[in-house]
DNA sequence: ACTCACCCGAACCGTACGGTACGGTTCACC
DNA sequence: GGTGAACCGTACCGTACGGTTCGGGTGAGT
């Protein structure tokens, strides 16, 4: 019996380890043709070349290749990691400061090469196998950045900063003001213009249009 | 030599029928086989099978499989037509209620099942092609809209309704306030919550926030 | 020195699918 | 009625790739 795949339901996120130094290795690599070629880039067999490891050990360890791919992609969401900066919210400035710093941050790790390669590999197979990537991109990445932005509002808001009825919404907006199309555009294969790639000029008209809606 | 597959150089947006009834009526089955199955549900025998056509009109008509996925995006571009609706710019009530149903329209496009598999379909072929999909998706559908919306808010600003410096960066705010995450968790397969199913409720938020930032 | 777990590299198998070829049918036009 | 274009259905081919198996090698523990 093949060892069993990558399950996402018995997986915790805050589990640490997960997997093997010479597992990461392998999945960095994974990591690598998917972001220069794509899905059908990534072969069992292309993989284990590249690697230097057997297609043998990629089954036994990931059990198929759905389980490498989910593997993959949780594997990346564990390198992911914003700073907290919610502790420190005392005046005004510093508090607008962390929103743009954490919006920032936002479009930096949704517009780079990896996150995008594997958000269109997601969606690419979000209609089969029961959509796992889908759901552990949701559970991992989305869901992850979504809960420490509305900390980080509500703290604003218990501070007398912003003022909105539903955190979640007020979210929600803030990342519309950032994202705007250019997510779609860029996973859709365009090139960004040079007025998106300043991320900082993008993050501070962000928030200046979310302080204008919720700006206490 | 094979007919020339279905090419995006030579194409016109304008050109209207581009494609024979017949044809058109294989596109279709094609999309539909595409929305329940993702792509790898559409397959040249199997689309032969569903149509009731052979493999080698297929080959006849789109050249290769390629050209055949190009034929269905630029099929359903064709079909989609946004009620141009710039002309009475009237008074504000009127020109305000124009730019709600726009978002409205915008988002219940956007956020049609059939919509989604083509932009998980280009999404997926992204890196691959030289790109001709996300290309020709970006051409056909996001540039269109966006030049019918810069219009609508070209007039609306002309008569005064509307301030802003860059229509097409208000256009952009507009998109993001009405999108924000939706589309994305959309296409990664998650399913839209009653609230995100009341497009009118959605897009009357959306324009109101815009007018808060861009109204006169 | 023996063993055992782990792993690499390569060969192998089965199958699904893109693409081609061919015989037979319909239909328009002469 | 003859002819040719368009097309359907089916059989067929080649290949790429997921998945399995096997022989050999390495290194830690006893």
């Amino acid at each position: 019996m093949p060892a069993a795949a990558y399950d996402i339901a018995t997986s915790r996120p805050d589990a640490a380890p997960e997997f093997s130094p010479r597992q990461q290795a392998v999945l960095q690599h994974a990591l690598t043709l998917l972001v220069e070629g794509g899905e059908k880039a990534l072969t069992t067999a292309g993989l284990a070349r590249t690697a230097s490891c057997s297609k043998e050990s990629l089954y036994k360890w990931f059990g198929d290749r759905d389980g490498l791919l989910a593997a993959v992609v949780a594997y990346q969401a564990s390198q992911v990691h914003f700073p907290s900066e919610a502790g420190a919210t005392a005046d005004a400035a510093t508090f607008r400061a962390h929103v743009t710093a954490f919006v920032e941050e936002l479009l930096g790790v949704l517009f780079s090469e990896t996150s995008l390669a594997l958000n269109r590999l997601s969606i690419g197979q979000s209609n089969t196998n029961s959509n796992r990537l889908g759901q552990l991109l949701l559970e991992r990445g989305k869901n992850m950045i979504s809960a420490r932005a509305r900390a980080m509002l509500e703290a604003g808001r218990r501070h007398g900063l912003l003022k909105y009825d539903n955190a979640e919404d007020a979210y929600q907006v803030l990342y519309g003001l950032a994202i705007r199309d250019v997510h779609i555009r860029l996973l859709l294969g365009a090139a960004s213009s040079p007025a998106e790639q300043d991320l900082k000029s993008q993050a501070k008209t962000a928030v200046d249009h979310f302080y204008r809606l919720f700006g206490a």
